[in-house]
DNA sequence: CTGATATCGTTGCACTCTACAACACAAGGT
DNA sequence: ACCTTGTGTTGTAGAGTGCAACGATATCAG
């Protein structure tokens, strides 16, 4: 095996095993939100009024779904819906302020965790790895 | 900000975006294999002989989930279940040659996809994305 | 204007995954 | 023999999900 399938392998075990390991690490950084829940606020905090139709589109998942869960965060007043004025038939979500607390506190747990976990690393070796996992989030994107 | 802090943030967003697209991920290239399934597979295939319990434990996930996917996973021929002579408690689980054959398949595409990400990584940036997956799994594993 | 088509979101349905609780069974110690 | 612990199963309930069918709105061709 050449040095760079053994690298591919390396990077395909790892990506899994982290994926393994998300739900469960969701349900302990935030237990009233689910992954996808947690995912949703965290689009609209930095996409402040999309519609249903993208998260759907961007988290690959039926828009079924993403409505019930639309439905479900607004009950508990996380976000917000709002009609658009230029077109009847789509909503446009926003943060609400329960939803910004709630993320706030759920972000800082989750980086509590991880500032735990990483403590022992050179600035360096953060910096690179930080800047891989971009580079390789965007070629994921490329290459559905 | 500082530049630890900046690095922090980054690899927390992007952990979290991967996470997001894991599941959606994994049925697209195993359909016919949930991700649990599929990570109990995997497992196996690194640690034949494992018993149910230390899933469970190694997964964050209840034993009656375990149970009911060992169940299935026997029913469709891809694992075998022995009993422990020195303890009629535990079942040892193996994997059956149905299992090698769908795992080997599923890696496959695994592999497929994760090499048309990275076909543009340099040596030298792929090792090293590499071996910081490897050091940060084994950091989470140590601060649960 | 009218009808066909497309888009956005909701709902009914069936299914899987999951945890919790109660249970049966085996092992080990008192 | 009894009690405690460990391993796995089953009953139950609830959340999450996709597919299909639907209603409402928008857009466009004629």
């Amino acid at each position: 095996m050449s040095a760079r399938e053994s690298s591919l392998d390396t990077v395909q075990r790892e990506l899994t095993a982290f994926a393994r390991r998300a739900r469960a690490t969701a349900a302990r950084m935030h237990p009233e939100l689910s992954l996808v829940a947690y995912t949703i606020l965290a689009h609209l905090e930095e996409q402040q009024g999309c519609r249903a139709t993208d998260l759907a589109a961007h988290y690959l998942l039926d828009k079924s779904t993403v409505s019930r869960q639309v439905a479900s965060l607004e009950k508990l007043g996380f976000i917000e819906r709002r009609v658009d004025e230029s077109d009847h038939r789509v909503q446009v979500l926003h943060l609400a302020p329960g939803g910004i607390e709630i993320l706030a506190a759920a972000r800082t747990r989750r980086q509590e965790s991880i500032q735990a976990r990483l403590a022992a690393w050179d600035p360096e070796d953060l910096e690179r790895f930080a800047r891989y996992l971009v580079r390789y989030n965007a070629d994921a994107a490329d290459h559905p």
